[in-house]
DNA sequence: CGCCAGGCAACAC
DNA sequence: GTGTTGCATGGC
């Protein structure tokens, strides 16, 4: 099988995911209500942006229902934004991200954060984007997360290997699980189109699969039925609801 | 109750 | 460079 295979088995199964939510926007601008844009790109406004590289922030280590909780509280206090977040006592801000998890480390990864985008040179109504080493310079921000921003915030293209990437590829026969991140992320770099949308796509794809499926305990079970169960598709969470395919047969 | 969830820095060797 | 540990909440 070739990087793009698993790529197009993916796409057929669960539909294009739709970049990275921006829950700020849920329900607006033509997104769904955890605020995803299927078929869309990255945000070009600077708001859109620095939330995307605060959820970045937020989620590691952690499931995205909780970052989003916490992104949720910052947006109604109106700390969405690098210079209420930069000039924010550590304490206050480690108990608006507490349903995060690791507050006090986050609060100061934020803090980081804000300052770096505090540096940004503005160009029309985004920012001029980063460098790859000048992110990874960032305390709190390592490989993954600058990865992130930089495909979802920032739309240049920056493979983004997490733990779901790891193990589907692992489990798939398509690269070993346990080399280094940068080995990893060349080599899927090499295989792949040099295009934002399939980037952003592909690990999507990815941590869709890795949730619904391709868990730390798989549930391999195919159910070829599942496309036209009403039994099925009422019961189950929304994300397997909205797929349109069966999902047999995938690792 | 135990395990897991879209990591990272600091430190030991 | 590889391996280990602390950080901490919420869902199942």
């Amino acid at each position: 099988m070739h990087w793009m295979d698993l790529y197009h088995r993916l796409l057929e199964i669960y539909g294009p995911r739709g970049w990275w939510p921006l829950p700020s926007r849920a329900g607006r601008d033509g997104r769904d209500e955890r605020g995803y844009l299927p078929g869309g790109g990255p945000p070009s406004d600077r708001a859109g942006i620095f939330e995307i590289s605060v959820g970045a922030v937020l989620t590691q280590g952690i499931s995205w229902t909780n970052a989003e909780r916490a992104l949720l509280r910052l947006l109604e206090n109106d700390f969405l934004d690098p210079r209420r977040i930069a000039d924010c006592p550590p304490e206050t801000l480690a108990s608006l991200v507490r349903p995060a998890g690791y507050y006090n480390v986050k609060a100061r990864k934020l803090i980081e954060l804000s300052g770096f985008f505090l540096g940004l040179r503005p160009d029309g109504p985004g920012f001029r984007a980063p460098g790859r080493t000048d992110l990874l310079r960032v305390w709190g921000i390592g490989p993954e997360t600058a990865d992130c921003i930089l495909t979802y915030a920032f739309g240049i293209p920056s493979f983004v290997i997490d733990e779901y990437t790891r193990r589907i590829f692992g489990r798939t026969g398509l690269a070993d699980p346990k080399e280094p991140y940068e080995k990893l992320r060349t080599a899927v770099e090499r295989g792949i189109p040099d295009s934002p949308a399939v980037y952003a796509e592909y690990h999507a794809l990815i941590v869709e699969h890795g949730k619904l499926r391709c868990r730390t305990r798989p549930d391999c079970r195919p159910c070829p039925l599942l496309s036209c169960c009403e039994y099925g598709l009422s019961s189950l969470s929304y994300e397997t609801a909205r797929t349109k395919h069966d999902t047999s047969s995938l690792v």
